[in-house]
DNA sequence: TTGCGTGCAAAGGTTTTGCATGGCA
DNA sequence: TGCCATGCAAAACCTTTGCACGCAA
């Protein structure tokens, strides 16, 4: 974790406040160059991955790896350490990526800890499966 | 987890012997590749990500995502293929692959598939997070 | 013989880098 | 004014796909 450096600009200002508006939510690089661009103040590729890249040096945010196919993943935690559980599910068939908001994950992290040992970070961890939909077919 | 299907090939029983003759090891792709091409036996890239790719979807090995960057790894695992009630954490300290077989977890894949709609394939999936020994320290 | 496996090359998508310009302090 | 930030375009990277040919069964 880097300390702040550098300046204070608009790109800086709009892109913190963007993921601060949206804790816990995750956004990839494509979406929110997306946002803005609709929204009418586009901003580069490059701008958005040199903030990104940074704002998670400095510890505001948090970058998730869901790949492959190189799809990162950023976003702003709200109450670090606290945070509702949230995890990820990518289906093998479609590739779709469900976030799920489910409490019983707390369990299992308390499980896995308390007769594991094991600190789970459920931030990286990615259940790899068939989603509803595919499933059906 | 998929049949075993296709022809038998050089490709096929080469790269396969190389993943069992080091458990546990990681290799990406380009290594792969690298490790053939210097050995005087070079395959093309898209045959190796086909057969890893088929590895994985047959429990041979197992594919892990490091990225960014897109660099995906993948492994032959020792006791892994076989067994439905074992599941897989993986230390981001110490970079261990910790087997574990505990029945609470099979509820987890119980809860998603009724509560989530989604099948997880828990042989695909890997726990990330903290093992025992590096969070003493 | 049939159809899968293979290699090559090209495509696809994401992320990084180089460079000239523009803006913050 | 002196750096740093920005945008554009190109490069770099990893991975997938299309196609024609070769090989396993």
């Amino acid at each position: 974790m880097a300390e702040r450096s550098g300046y204070r600009t608009k790109a800086r200002d709009e892109l913190l406040a963007y993921l601060k508006a949206n804790p816990g939510k995750h956004h990839t690089a494509a979406e929110i160059k997306a946002f803005f661009a609709e929204k009418g103040e586009p901003f580069g590729t490059a701008t958005i991955y040199r903030h990104l890249e940074r704002f998670t040096d400095e510890g505001i945010i948090r970058k998730y790896v869901i790949g492959p196919g190189c799809c990162t993943c950023y976003a702003f935690e709200e109450p670090v350490g606290t945070c509702a559980g949230h995890f990820h599910c990518k289906c093998e068939k479609c590739g779709e990526l469900i976030h799920l908001d489910c409490k019983e994950l707390n369990e299992i992290r308390s499980h896995l800890l308390d007769h594991h040992g094991f600190d789970w970070n459920a931030g990286k961890t990615v259940f790899y499966g068939t989603c509803d939909r595919c499933r059906k077919k």
